[in-house]
This record gives structure tokens, sequence and C-alpha cells, in this order.
DNA sequence: CGAATTTACTTGAAGTATAAAATATATTCT
DNA sequence: AGAATATATTTTATACTTCAAGTAAATTCG
């Protein structure tokens, strides 16, 4: 079997994993929380960020358009789980950042989340789960050395 | 490092990378097909079963909801890259179909999409993909028996 | 046979996604 | 300072996504 068909079977396994997770994942957060994965990573992100991010930082971050970041972020907001906060010196900007509700919010989130997916990957072992992400990580630093080096 | 802590560190890593690989994915297929990632899954499914596929099918095998597919057939239908045929015997049903003008063009996209798998996951040596697939295929399997036994 | 239920699909509403255009503000350069 | 350019965000148009409701047809069962 030749190396292309190879790598080819190995993506689609991954997205099929990954995929499977992912949906179960969204399920319980709509279940459990009312509410969807896009939001679950844009709280992420903040709760990561106290002193917030600009809107064009958080799309960066979250490698999704700048539009799609306007509208999750109006939606969070008008629930108080997020704030948008002018940056002082520049009026076009805006930080948006996590509120003490949007904290303790996403707290119990995370916490719903962690052992979701630990009971999703029980078969997994420590040691397995420590090996496969260094390949991975390894894997992703390669990727982002010819990023720069095509930037260049 | 605790055994549920490293699992969230692999899932992260996991969402990471795919997400990366289907974003250059979904570029790749808008700039030089003008099409989606949704729309290149639903010529694939139907490709793999050239006598067509009820609808409900489809959803089935893709995972996504029926409203879904309903709208993406009607625009591939649109474009002459499927057709619906009505299931004798059953007035509710419908087989989506892939035309021969849809094969032609799946049997383009899916050349280009294995090369820039292929490219992407160069790095990935032949036996390392077939390791890392082998597993993920016992991961799943385990996942499904566990469905079953769930189910009864 | 006929009513109730199930199945197959479509429609509609709300959210999420992108790219591209629009708006507003900053920065640079002459 | 004023014009051109760049940056930050929102708006707009289109597509994808789900769930829930709706329509039509098939099946089950009394």
């Amino acid at each position: 079997m030749s190396a292309p068909k190879d790598r080819l079977r190995l993506w689609l396994r991954l997205l099929k994993v990954v995929r499977g997770i992912e949906h179960q994942v969204r399920d319980n957060l709509r279940r459990d929380f009312d509410t969807t994965l896009p939001r679950f990573d844009v709280l992420s992100a903040l709760s990561r960020h106290p002193d917030g991010l600009k809107m064009s930082q958080l799309s960066d971050v979250l490698r999704v358009s700048n539009g799609n970041v306007t509208g999750i972020a109006d939606r969070l907001g008008d629930e108080g789980l997020v704030e948008r906060v002018p940056v002082p010196g520049d009026r076009r900007a805006m930080i948006l950042r996590i509120t003490s509700a949007g904290q303790s919010e996403f707290a119990r989130q995370a916490l719903a989340h962690e052992s979701w997916i630990n009971e999703m990957l029980q078969d997994v072992t420590a040691e397995d789960a420590r090996a496969m992400a260094a390949r991975l990580t390894a894997f992703a630093a390669q990727k982002e050395e010819k990023e720069i080096a095509d930037a260049q």
C-alpha cells in the first residue's frame, strides 16, 4: 500500500473519531448547559485571558472569521457572560472580557467537559494519551515551522 | 499528572490538529473547485454508492440531520451533480444519485484532496500512518461495542 | 376496513461559518 | 496639515447546521 493512501486513510480515521467525540460534546453541552461548542470555545479562550482579548485577537486564537466572533460575542453579551470594554487610545477596537458570571458558568461547563472527555477516552491509558499528545504536538510544531518559512 | 488531564490534553491536541487540516481542506476546496466540505462529503458518499442512497440513509452515513441533507441535495441538484429519483413502491422516499457529471467532477476533487492530505501529512511516515490508523480503528471499534451494549 | 402510529422528507427558525463590503478610526508619508 | 493607506470591527449575503414542526405516505392494529 502506498504512503499517500496510508496517509489518506489516517486522515479519514482521525476525522471520523474527532467528529464523533465532537458530536457527543455538542449534544452534552446542549443538554446540560443549553449552550453550543462555539460559545464554549469563546468562554474557554477568554477564561485563559482574564484581561480580555480584542475581537481580532479572539478570532485569531479561535481561527474563525471576524464576523463570526461578532455574533457570538453579541449573544454571550446579552446573557451577561462577556462584556465589551473600549480600548483606551483606540476607538476602533473593543476588548471582549469574561464577566464573573461568565467565569463561574464556564467553570461548571469546563468541569463537566473534562469528565465527558475522560469517560469517552477511558480506554486510552494515561501513558498512551501522553505519547499520542506528544506526537501530535511535534506534528503541529513542524507545521508552524513551515508556515513561518513560507511567510519569508 | 492525572489520567483525566492527560486525556483532556490529548483531546485538545487532536481537535487542534484535525481542525487545522480541515480548515486547509475547506480553503482548498473553495479556491480550486468553488465548493465546500459538506458538498464534497455528499459527493464522496454517493460515489461509493453508484445506485444512490435514500435521503435518510445519506444523513445516517454522514451523521448529519435530515434537513441538512435536503438543502445540500437541492444545491447539488441545481448544478446537475446529483439527481433525485423516486423510489418505486414508496412515494414518501427519494433516492439521491450522483450523475455522470457529478462523478467526473468528484473524481477531479478526490484526486486533489488526496494530494493535499499527502502533502500536509508528509512528515508522517507510511508506517506511522498505518500504526496510528490501526489504533484509531481499535478505539472506534471499542466505542461501537459500547453503543451496542448500551442499546440493549 | 379505518384510526393511530410510524416513517420519509421538507420547511422554518435560530445559530454558526465564511468572504466581501462598509464604517470608523489610526497611521504614514509627503 | 492633508491624502493615502492600513487596521478594527460590524454588516451583508450565502451556506451549513440543528431541532422542531409540518406534510404526506406507509404500516400497524383494533
